[in-house]
Order: structure tokens, then sequence, then C-alpha cells
DNA sequence: GTCTATATACAGATAGAC
DNA sequence: GTCTATCTGTATATAGAC
């Protein structure tokens, strides 16, 4: 016996992934917690000892949908300046695209200013943590010679992010997921964006 | 007496534009016909007599809600390119500056995957025509010897865009309904891609 | 065309046995 | 902790009088 998780755990938890799932790729109104019971074996009503409420279960559920939500600095470290700008690029669609149902869920939360205040400034932060990692590497290729010495890092940064949420909310406007258009438009934008920086 | 405008016709015209509105800003789910019913002056089985469902008026509603998207090809004409690519980037910004709501309404549609075709095909259209407006531009520069030669119309059109719709997604991402960073980053997609185009 | 009253369904939440 | 049974509110939709 592990005594580190028991069963209620073990149920609780099943019962948070399950809703986690749900509700990411049905939204909150359209997840009765009927269907949350059916698809844990579990019945409404110990859900809802488990959860204060279906509202609480949702912030509890939150948790789960934001944990793959992170940013790895050191997958940038050791390259020069324009690989680095590159490479964020690249992990930041790679991220979406791992990620489809929850960000598609994330954004709507946002869109529909339904999020409540702990996830918007959680993602609120992560959008600016990404921008500063841009700006940090505009900056130091500034510095370093390899960009052009009038370079502004803080605004170059925020048109590229502009642009990858330009992309994001283009995947959701189409229905089929064709991702070659956005291919070519990526490399467009990486290049046109290195050319105008670089010296 | 109106002959063309009854009684019948009238009533059908406020709840189609109550509706409309309010839907609009609280979202389908969290929109109640007794609620439509209310604010229209008139009871919830009148909705239902002119409407078969309330996925019907919700369906009828949205004709009203996007009565104002439309686009003006009239408004850059007898400028040169640049000055044309200038102005619609601004009619861009300002039209969904103007239709905060609604746009913010039409895009939760369509990133929930729950847009009616047709609604989904209508966006899609005006999607594609404003990139045609920008795509004509560019590419009338191109051959004027405005631009550089080896411009490529499609492609800087579908940058621009995409970098348009980051702006309105951030829009929807802030919750202050700041405009002034937004300026600034506007100033420099127009001038990066000017000076990108330009001989 | 417009109303009041009602049918029907289903949601979230509670009571209480085990 | 977990269940079945039930309460309570609210939503869409219908019936039928005027």
């Amino acid at each position: 016996m592990n005594e580190a998780a028991p069963q209620g755990e073990r149920t609780r938890d099943r019962i948070l992934t399950t809703a986690a799932l749900l509700f990411s790729q049905n939204g909150y109104d359209h997840t009765p917690l009927s269907h949350v019971a059916r698809e844990a074996g579990v019945s409404k009503a110990l859900i809802l000892w488990h959860f204060d409420s279906k509202e609480d279960l949702f912030r509890a559920a939150l948790g789960r949908t934001l944990e793959p939500y992170r940013i790895d600095a050191d997958a940038i470290a050791g390259l020069d300046a324009a690989r680095q700008i590159e490479r964020l690029v690249d992990l930041y669609v790679a991220f979406v695209s791992d990620n489809g149902y929850s960000v598609r869920f994330i954004v709507d939360l946002m869109v529909r200013h339904s999020a409540p205040d702990e996830v918007r400034r959680q993602v609120h932060d992560l959008y600016g943590m990404f921008r500063e990692l841009l700006t940090g590497a505009i900056a130091r290729g500034r510095d370093s010679g390899e960009f052009r010495p009038d370079t502004r890092p803080d605004l170059e940064a925020a048109l590229i992010v502009t642009t990858l949420a330009g992309i994001l909310m283009e995947r959701f406007l189409e229905d089929t997921d064709q991702k070659e258009p956005t291919d070519e438009l990526l490399r467009h934008l990486k290049r046109t964006t290195l050319e105008r920086l670089s010296v």
C-alpha cells in the first residue's frame, strides 16, 4: 500500500484530470457534472464532496490545464542572437501545436473575459516572460555588434510576439488544421526580422 | 400609417436588434430568452412565435451583428501604394475599435468552433478580401517601381494581416483597454514594412 | 400578434444510508 | 469516501385564451 496516495486522493485526482480534459474540450458551460462523473466513473455527489461547487472544480482543474504552460530559458542558451530568436519562434509554434485543445480553451477564456484573475495573471506573465526572452536576445545581439546599434529590442520583440499571436489567431479562424501556409509565413517572419536587425 | 412596416414586423425587428446586442454582450449561453423578452418589452412566447427556437433567433440575430462588417475598397482609391497600405492598416484598427463587443463575440464563436458555417464563411471571405486589397496595393507598388522588384505581394500581405490579427488578439488578452502601446507598435509595423518594400 | 399559464427537461446541489 | 434519491431553480418550448 502506498501511504502517500490513499484511495480518496487518487479518486480526487482522477476527477480533476477528467474535468480538465472535458472542460478544455467542450467548455465550462457544455460540461455538466454528470458528464464528468460518468467519464471519471464516480457519482455527481462524490465530485461535490471533493469540491465545493462546479466553479470550485473548474478553478482546480485549470491548474492541470496550465501545467504544460512554462518557458524553458535554457533552451536558447549557447546560441548566437539570431539563432536564439529563430529558436524562440519555433518553440512558440511547437507549443501551440502540441497543446491545441487547451490553448484554444485558455484563449477562449481570455477573449470572453471569463478567466479567473489568477489564470489571467498567469497567462499575462507567461506572455511577458516570452517577450522578455526575445528582448534579451535582441539586446545582446545589438550590444555584441551582431545587430544594428539603433535597434530597439523592446519594440522589435513586441512586434514579433504580436505576429506570433496573429499566427495563433489565424489557426483558430481556419477550420482545417493546415500548417503549410503558416510555415512559409513563419520563414518570412524570421527572415525579414533578421534582415532588418542585421547590420 | 406605414403600410410597409406593420406592428408585427416592427416588433420582430426590435426582438432581433435586442437579441443581437445581448448575445454579443453576454454570449448565447448566458442570454436566456427571458432576458431578451424583458429588454425588448415582449413575452418569451412572442419571441418563439416569431422565431422557431432560440437557435433560430440566434442565427437571425447574427445577421444584424455582421451588418457593419464590410470593406469599402473606395477608401484607398487615389493614394500611392505606401499610403494605401498605411490606410488599410488604419481602417482595420479603427473597425475593431469601433466594434469592440461584436468583434469579440464573433472571434469567440470562431475560436470555439461554434459559429454557423455561413458566418464562418462570411468572416473568412472578409478576411480574404482585406488581404486581397493589401496584396493588390503591394503589387501595384512593385509594378510602378515604388517597391522592390523582387517583392512577393501575397507573402507580404499575409504577414501584415497576421500581425493585425495579433494586435486584435492582444487587445483581448489585456484587461485594460489601453491603446498607447498598440499605437507605437502600429507605427513600427507600418514603418518596417514600408522600409522593407521600398527600393 | 400577443399574452398568461404550464409542460418538460436538466442543471447544480443536498440528505442521508452505507 | 462513496453511493442513491431528492430538492430546487431555471431554461426552452407549448397550449390556449384574447
